[in-house]
Order: structure tokens, then sequence, then C-alpha cells
DNA sequence: TTACTAAAGTGACATATATCACAGGAAGAA
DNA sequence: TTCTTCCTGTGATATATGTCACTTTAGTAA
């Protein structure tokens, strides 16, 4: 039993109707995740459906020798396909989740979604949707590594990034380096461009995207 | 009105029951693309959901100059899990199908996937699972070009084949080099090497998986 | 057979990115 | 303040891959 009315929660989710967001309500689980928590990790089973109902929440996807690669975020509205795979067998999915922030969950039971699928026209465009917002999100993901020089990588995850946590980026050239899989001193390097290039100005700590194009 | 009995689409969709084939065969449409025509272009615009029942259609990714990558390839018993986003806005999406041999499809109207939802649950569970598997090989491909070097995507894509179409894979060089998005020479290099380690055997037009690791 | 064409092999070189080594500077701790 | 740590900048060099030029080979058509 959940402690949103379904007028809340419909706010978060527009797509659910009223019924759905009681059906929610009373049997979804909640939970909160602090910051900087794993909350999901390569090889483990799922019981659970995830919502995210506010907060922030990066997937990314790890290396065999703990290289890690950004893929995408998850904020409030949105819902973690992933998890939501979980009827899969327990293939061991080389994938994690950490939050942002602190981020609040609904968590719905595996055996409901069979019921829920069947009784709720809306859950299965929700899920639907979600499969596919997440299906394009990963093609042009695969587009940019496959086609794209580290520069313009490098630039469409700044703008991503804008586009998502506002315009001061507050990541150091380490942590970029991490998120697209390559090392500082290119990060730094192709930085110093664009900022000569007036795309980007940067601080310790920060780089301010600009967004002149 | 499809000329299959339910019999023989369930043998094909193991996942069917007998009332879902029942409705596919009354409903669906049925479609033979010859070898190599063209399933599916970038920007196209989707009425159908497409079952695979009889052939072989490769996935490939596009890039803006006209490069090209191989994602995956649909076979008798998948269906197009682009071809299920088809509610989706119509969205440019810059992926390509081309059928390798002779390919029956049945294409099933859009505007039949809410009742098929809603009444068959097989139906939505296939519909899950193509999602899933789809998802589950599209972040492999990511792996593989986010963290490995060309001698082992060369080597995992030659498994695919081999898993996929034998052991002979009937490929140029050239092709290959197409399929991986890198050029002839690199490739011409690598598999010789993979041929001095015993991993295959070459000849004109045809390189041998021997499977040996 | 001869001629032609597509496929494959190979050396030389170009380029992007990774790696190493180190230096300077900013922020925080003592 | 001084010390220390982390972030950033930068040159030198290594490596993987891409590109160019050319040769060799295998199959095919005449």
């Amino acid at each position: 039993m959940l402690s949103y009315t379904p007028h809340e929660l419909i706010q978060v989710f527009p797509i659910f109707d009223e019924s759905l967001a009681d059906f929610i309500i009373e049997h979804g689980e909640s939970k909160l995740f602090s910051s900087d928590e794993v909350m999901m990790r390569p090889g483990q089973f799922f019981k659970y459906a995830m919502l995210i109902v506010k907060g922030r929440v990066k997937l990314y996807r790890e290396g065999v020798e703990g290289e890690e690669f950004f893929m995408y975020y998850l904020e409030n509205g949105d819902a973690c396909a992933l998890s939501m795979l979980c009827m899969a067998r327990n293939q061991s999915s080389t994938i994690m989740a950490v939050s942002l922030e602190e981020t609040e969950v609904i968590m719905i039971p595996i055996q409901l979604m069979d019921s829920l699928m069947k009784n709720y026209p809306t859950w299965y465009h929700f899920v639907i949707e979600t499969y596919r917002s997440r299906f394009e999100e990963l093609l042009t993901v695969v587009d940019h590594i496959a086609f794209k020089n580290m520069d313009e990588r490098l630039e469409w995850y700044l703008k991503r990034q804008a586009s998502s946590l506002g315009n001061d980026i507050m990541l150091t050239h380490q942590e970029i380096a991490h998120d697209l899989n390559s090392s500082r001193e290119v990060i730094s390097r192709l930085l110093k461009k664009m900022e000569k290039n007036g795309q980007i100005s940067m601080e310790r700590n920060t780089i301010h995207w600009l967004g002149l194009n």
C-alpha cells in the first residue's frame, strides 16, 4: 500500500488512468534509495519492476575488466525497462544502475505483471512505451559509438547531460572519461578545443554548456 | 486470412496457443519477400507488425554517410521488434532490414494490436519476449563496440554468423568489413591471424569456422 | 587457351586515441 | 599559514585502425 494519491501518481505517470493508479497504490511497494546507491547490479535477478517517482538513476554497462560505459539516465516518470525483463531466465545481465540523488521508487512484484497486462490497457501501453524509448535510446548509443569519433561523442554526451541535469555540468574530466570509456587526457584535450570553439566554458569540477549550437 | 494451419503456426511460434493462432490466421496478411529486398528503411512508418515465418532478415544501422553496422538477424519464429514500435510517432528510425533469402512474413495490422494484447495473454508474452531478446542482443552489441578491439569483435561476429548460418561463412572480407564498419585490409589481416591460430580456414568467398574455442 | 574481374595479400604511411610522465594550480585539512 | 590531495594541462610516445598503392590469385567469360 503506497502513500500516494492517485492524482499524484498520474501527475508523474500521465499515461496511467485512475483505476491503474488505484491498483498500483494498493499493491505496489515503496522504496527509497539514497544518493549513490547501487540499485541494480550485474547478475542480479529481479523480482520487481521499478518505476521512478522522484530522483535520478544512472544506467551503465560494465566491461569485464571493470570498464564503464554510460548509457542513459532514468528520471521521474520513467520505468526501468531492464527490471521489466525480470521474467527473463536468470541470465547475468551485466548492467549497473546507481542513484545519483535520493530516489523514490515504486516496486511492482513480478507476479502482478500478468494481471496488470490483462486488466489495464494503459499499463501495457506504458510498458511498450518504456521499451520503445529505451530501445531507441540504445540505438542512438550504438550509432554514436559505431560511427562517431570521440569529439562528436563528447559533444553529444555533454548535450545530453545539459538537457537532463542543466547547463552547469558538475563532472570532472575523469568522470566523463569513464562514462565514455576513454581516458582523462583525451577528454581534457577535446574539452579545451570545445572551449576555444566557444561551445563550453570550464571551471574546476564544472563545465558550462553554452548551448550555442 | 492466411493459408497456414494453427498447427503449422504454433510450430514456428511455439509460444502461441490455439486461439491466438486462429486469430492471427484470420486477421493476418501474408507477404513474401524475395532475396535482397529492402523490408524496412530509414524513416519508414509502419502499419504492420511483422512476424518471420521463414527465411532470414538482416538488420543494420545506417550512418549518415552511408556507413553500415550490422546488428542482428531475424529468423523464423522471430518478430521484428522495431515494427512493433510502429505505434511510435513517425520518428525517422534509421534502421534497415534486408531479406537475405526468400522470406515469408505475417503482417499484423497495427489496429489489431490492442485487441491482441487484451485478449491473448500469449501474445503479450510473445511481444515482451521479442523486446527482451532484442534488447539483450543490443546490449551485447554495445558491449562489443564499447569495450572490445576489432579482433575480438571479428571473432564474435564470425561466431554469430556460424551459429546462425552454419560453419561455412560465405562472405567476402569486404562484406565483413562493411558489417563491422571497418575496412577490408584490416579484416583481411585479422583473418590471416585467426587462420594462423587455427580458428578458421579460408577460401575465396568463404571462411570456415572451425569452432575449436 | 587468353583476357578480364573480383577477391585477397601486403607494405608504407596517416590518424585517432591511449598511455606515460610530469607540472601547475585550486581547494580543503591541519 | 603550510601541507596535501585532487583536478587539469601538456608534451612525448605507443598502439590500433584506417587509408593508399600496388601485387597476386582465383574464378569466369570469351
